[in-house]
DNA sequence: TATGTGAATGGAAACGTTTCCAATAGGGCT
DNA sequence: AGCCCTATTGGAAACGTTTCCATTCACATA
């Protein structure tokens, strides 16, 4: 029924029998035509299964109706949802998605983002490793596309979807805190190459100052060591003083619940542990994980959303944090003074005396 | 130091003091060009930041170096996953990826191939709810657009990136024989929409046959359902002569095991439950859950080689299906006698004897 | 010297679209 | 009848490329 190679415009205007830019004008409604004419039009483009040829368009318009989209890796469902959140936003938008992943590379990300824009894309909406001394993406700024970030916490000048993540990480504090713990950890995947997981760590350490913990350890761990328990074990029994570790995401909450089991220590009567982003599988542990929950789809969609507006010529503007909320679950709890005495001791002498309750 | 609106070839060739046809040739490598002259195109392009204008490239050649990538949901790792893989296996070769999700609609899917298409990509790599009969994805076939599944078992005349979903089924029915299961049964979401899902109760049904088991017990259940563990353990009282479930997810069997514990029921003294795809998580559980591994980080990477071989003019061809490995956790076991006698009996005559171990 | 060869080069068309602008026609007014 | 105004309409340029083809030129050959 349809032809192998799709009609074009011409053809439409051949067999409807008027000029091209006629039914340009009938098919995009952006001019005059009589309703004769654009009965005519119409019909043609139905009869020949029309449909417009984007790069003729994009070359000509100079919108390619395409957004860019960089993230570190769609391995990590935070990511992975993130995107799904931008895609329903875009839906019906008109927009096509464009995706590029840096796996967490620096040099990748201004790759990635040239790549981008060299396709012409409309707008770019991307997590980093460091946006803010991004050449290439200052260039996206300079050509006026304009740029919309997700998690990063607010930089000079770029608009973001995120949860305010010092905020929310000196919630955790607080709550351990409350529940009496004295001696406190942080733990760290890619430090260096998050602003987020700094960002937490700040707010975490400046609760716990405030809340008069000792400073918090941080102790910062490679990805192969995440993946192996045994490996994750060797380390945290390094640290027998630390009553209650705030890991920098879920998943590195959860290899933790993992590793405490080869060490025969319970979460968290012996080790209270609290995750950050709250994915779903949390909730289904035998032991559910404490954590602050967080919704990527929804910074995904915010911005999206922040995007498609400064596409219509709304301006960009940086909306308030998204919400975040503590998730109580099963693995904070109070100190167990037995441990914490006997490995305490055992382990250094400490400036915090041992508990007594 | 750079323009706001990028320099053209027309530029270049001004610049370099010679018509675009050389300009082009230079920078594409496409053609003759003496030494000098070589030099000269190569410090204009340099010194103007030029780079390629994809539209008109694409409007010219015909080819938009784009391929579309069709997913059910992002939200689902698995499917992030695979994309993950499209992805790095496209990095390097040029090639752009433009994503869109259907979450899980027949319709949806029509429409997302007929906008890619509109969107002139190069070639197609999708997971759908129904390939073998969508006239959009037959439209593809029919304009030489290379198409590549990834998930499905094989369809006619469609190339697929895939595991054999029917003989690692089979696989899981004949380790619940060697356990000396009974009654066994299937769970599963989305069993309408999903061939994988079909195609896993095949296998696992035509094998319990083959193993002497009871025909398997199709439990299907909503969305809903599986995200409420109180209402999955409603499901499941419902069969208490069924000893071991194979659920046709991970995320599934994960659940099973959290409503398990609502029914007081232990894993896998009480149920055994077996997975299908392997994610990361299942290995971190308390119970390291037992599952069909599978890498769709490799379907993804193979769809992709695939449809880049078709690209580079090597036709496509189908590739055998992708391992898959039985991964042993501790969420199948022997079933209990005590168990399965009381409750079989007290629930419904039965044409199996009870177990006497 | 005339001729043929090959390499290097540039002009111009083409890809499919939008849009500026001019042309046409119909209609109401004086 | 002559004229102006408005609503339609179409021609053609432009967007940035690639590529066909013709031109030019240097050089070797007859």
């Amino acid at each position: 029924m349809h032809p192998v190679t799709s009609a074009t415009i011409k053809d439409v205007a051949r067999v409807a029998g008027c000029g091209i830019a006629t039914a340009s004008r009938v098919l995009n409604n952006s001019g005059p035509a009589s309703a004769e004419m654009r009965e005519r039009v119409q019909r043609a483009a139905h009869d020949l299964g029309f449909s417009f040829n984007a790069a003729g368009r994009a070359l000509q318009s100079r919108k390619s109706m395409t957004i860019g989209c960089l993230v570190p890796s769609l391995a990590n469902p935070v990511f992975a949802e993130a995107v799904q959140g931008v895609q329903s936003e875009l839906l019906g938008s008109g927009y096509q998605l464009l995706i590029s992943c840096s796996n967490y590379d620096d040099d990748a990300d201004g790759t990635a983002i040239t790549t981008l824009m060299e396709n012409n894309v409309d707008g770019i909406i991307a997590t980093m490793v460091a946006p803010d001394r991004s050449s290439a993406l200052m260039q996206a700024k300079q050509r006026d596309i304009p740029v919309s970030l997700m998690f990063h916490d607010p930089i000079d000048g770029l608009v973001t979807a995120y949860v305010d993540n010092f905020v929310a990480a000196a919630e955790v504090a607080r709550r351990f805190a409350a529940f009496g713990h004295k001696r406190v950890g942080f733990l760290a995947l890619r430090f260096s190459t998050s602003d987020r997981s700094r960002n937490r760590y700040a707010g975490f350490h400046e609760q716990c100052r405030a809340s008069g913990l000792a400073q918090p350890t941080l102790i910062e761990i490679s990805e192969d060591e995440a993946r192996h328990p045994e490996r994750l074990a060797a380390i945290l029994i390094n640290y027998p003083d630390v009553t209650a570790l705030f890991a920098s995401n879920d998943f590195l909450a959860i290899a933790v619940q993992k590793a405490t089991r080869h060490l025969g220590w319970q979460v968290p009567q012996d080790l209270s542990v609290v995750g950050f982003d709250g994915i779903e599988i949390g909730r289904l542990l035998e032991t559910p994980l404490t954590t602050i929950e967080t919704s990527p789809e929804a910074m995904g969609r915010q911005a999206a959303r922040s995007l498609l507006n400064a596409l219509q010529g709304l301006g960009l503007k940086q909306r308030p944090p998204l919400p975040f909320s503590f998730r109580e679950g099963e693995t904070l709890a109070a100190p167990n003074p037995k441990r914490t005495d006997d490995d305490r001791v055992a382990a250094q002498p400490s400036s915090v005396p041992p508990l007594k309750i």
